[in-house]
DNA sequence: TATTAGCACTTGAAAATTATTAGTGCTAAT
DNA sequence: ATTAGCACTAATAATTTTCAAGTGCTAATA
């Protein structure tokens, strides 16, 4: 257990640490406890002992530990308000009611990027909650036709297909069998009615059924797959930490891998997580703050990448924002 | 004009210095001509006075400058011809018949850059030829709805629309006008059509005319915007040539710029075109090569991206057969 | 007249050297 | 328990030294 001046000085070092990217030496505290140098030295020893804190070189001040971040986070942060700038200009973009939630995501995270000069990712995809509305095609030629899938949350979704030596009668009646039986269905259950409701159906009906069988699948496959939006990527490269080109190349391919993405940013906890340095699989040098969010017919993860060296209380309660709002 | 022992000296420096990024000696040039490197130095001298080449410090070997680049893709330089691996893999995506046009040409953009190591762009647009096949619309709840376009060549594009106190009837019976009036017309053309053929009709019959038309005004302006696509983006750090931050910040700043993106790369030529270092505005750094494209209804620029040291025939003899194949 | 051998000279890059400075840990006094 | 005082450490920056690559020029040569 931490005495209260041992936590005093652990908050003061990573706050310091956190404005001025350089380590913090004992002179730095002391001036602002009331205590002499070389008590706040030996505190630090202990914080060391404890590995809370560390030092770059023997001689060196010291540095928060990946721990002394942990404890920092679970212990000591006070997430501010909101400060009023910053929520005018979030409020512009919730009240705007021309942007669908995809967009007002995207923006939001776009200015929290700038105001912070961090990283951030919104990982978006149709939920349970998307229930399929309706379902149409548009021939083009005689070979090529669109299939424009709306759901009653207001998602469209379109593909283009190339569907040979069938007839336009045989697909109607298909889309015809679809929009009749499988309207209503969340649209993650589609594949699935689609195999076991339509499927033997235009088994009987349809000739060429296992081609056409096989295009509306993958239409709907297709629609559930997620969105990936990664947002102020060159922010990376005004922070001190990505001085050098190996670090810079290592994370720019993290973060345009979707792959990569998806495996680490996902996140399924409601609460604002963080994860910082090794516990992130993205990067050891970056901290990820990141929830899930839940509005209407979709669901995904908000996540803001930046150094471990991150100003937590605000992105927290940045976050924090932007999840009540689109929850709304 | 120059002798031909000179060409001979200027293009084997341009080559070897694309190969090498280090100043070219005269000891590798004489290795190669049979003459003394006290020969090669002398006629050195004189294509520096004629500013094809230049020295990085007074005792250093040469570069091209600019002047020299240019030189060489105006007279000297011949393109390869493609080698075999890459067509057959460029082949696989241009027979998938699955893939529409821009699917087609990020894919083969992705693999040129993954080739190259240097960074591509498509920009495209729908073009005249797109002409309004059909236009529907899909209710979600009283105040939403969904505007769906999709043009004969099979372009689609929905738009959520926010439209308070406006009937369904009265948008029924728009849309009902747009695609008896207006089908057929080519998609850049339809504003003015909008405006001077179902405003004034709207006007006597639908209530809350204003609002209607803005909104289909907007959808289709909406639909006639460029679309970008930057790929291999992290191939800029791989050349030696951006080894500092401030460089490869400039560059990436431009290359996530929309704007800065359609102004200095849009090409209007149909030849492929070489803009070297000054001659581009996008970054003195850098070579672009690029050209216009042209594919049923859409037409755009493809470009490539990397350093003045580029390999200008390989890049040429790629960019040339993607434009082939896309435009058959 | 064009080419070349030879050599002094220049420069950048790398390695070694020398301050300088910020900060430590420890000891002894308070 | 705290603190003043001091020897000590290591990074950083500045300086010097060494080294190699490559030039330009001169004079000899074919």
């Amino acid at each position: 257990m931490l005495s209260e001046r041992q936590e005093k000085i652990l908050k003061l070092i990573i706050t310091e640490y956190i404005k001025l990217a350089r380590p913090v030496g004992s002179n730095l505290i002391c001036k602002q406890l009331k205590c002499s140098s070389a008590t706040i030295r030996n505190e630090m020893a202990d914080l060391e002992e404890l590995g809370l804190l560390e030092k770059t070189h023997t001689s060196s001040g010291r540095i928060p530990s990946e721990k002394g971040y942990r404890y920092y986070v679970d212990h000591l942060m006070q997430p501010k308000e909101l400060n009023g700038e910053d929520m005018l200009k979030l409020q512009i973009i919730f009240n705007n009611q021309q942007l669908e939630l995809n967009d007002c995501l995207s923006e939001s995270l776009k200015l929290i990027a700038d105001m912070t000069n961090y990283t951030s990712i919104v990982l978006g995809g149709t939920s349970h909650d998307n229930k399929l509305k309706e379902i149409s095609v548009v021939p083009i030629d005689s070979e090529n036709l669109i299939v424009i899938v709306v759901t009653d949350q207001g998602h469209v979704e379109n593909k283009k297909v190339y569907l040979k030596n069938v007839s336009l009668e045989e697909i109607k009646k298909t889309v015809d069998l679809i929009n009749d039986l499988i309207v209503g269905t969340p649209i993650d259950e589609v594949s699935s009615k689609l195999e076991f409701e339509i499927k033997p159906i235009i088994g009987r009906y349809v000739k060429e059924h296992e081609i056409v069988y096989n295009t509306f699948y993958q239409v709907f496959k297709d629609f559930s797959s997620k969105n990936i939006n990664v947002v102020g990527k060159n922010n990376i490269l005004k922070q001190p930490e990505f001085n050098n080109i190996e670090k810079i190349q290592n994370i720019f391919g993290k973060l345009e891998d979707q792959k990569e993405i998806i495996d680490n940013i996902t996140e399924e906890n409601n609460d604002i997580k963080i994860y910082i340095g090794k516990e992130n699989h993205l990067d050891d040098e970056v901290t990820v703050i990141k929830t899930k969010y839940h509005s209407k017919g979709e669901e995904g993860t908000i996540a803001i990448v930046g150094p471990k060296r991150m100003d937590y209380d605000r992105v927290v309660t940045l976050l924090e924002y932007i999840k009540q709002n689109i929850e709304k």
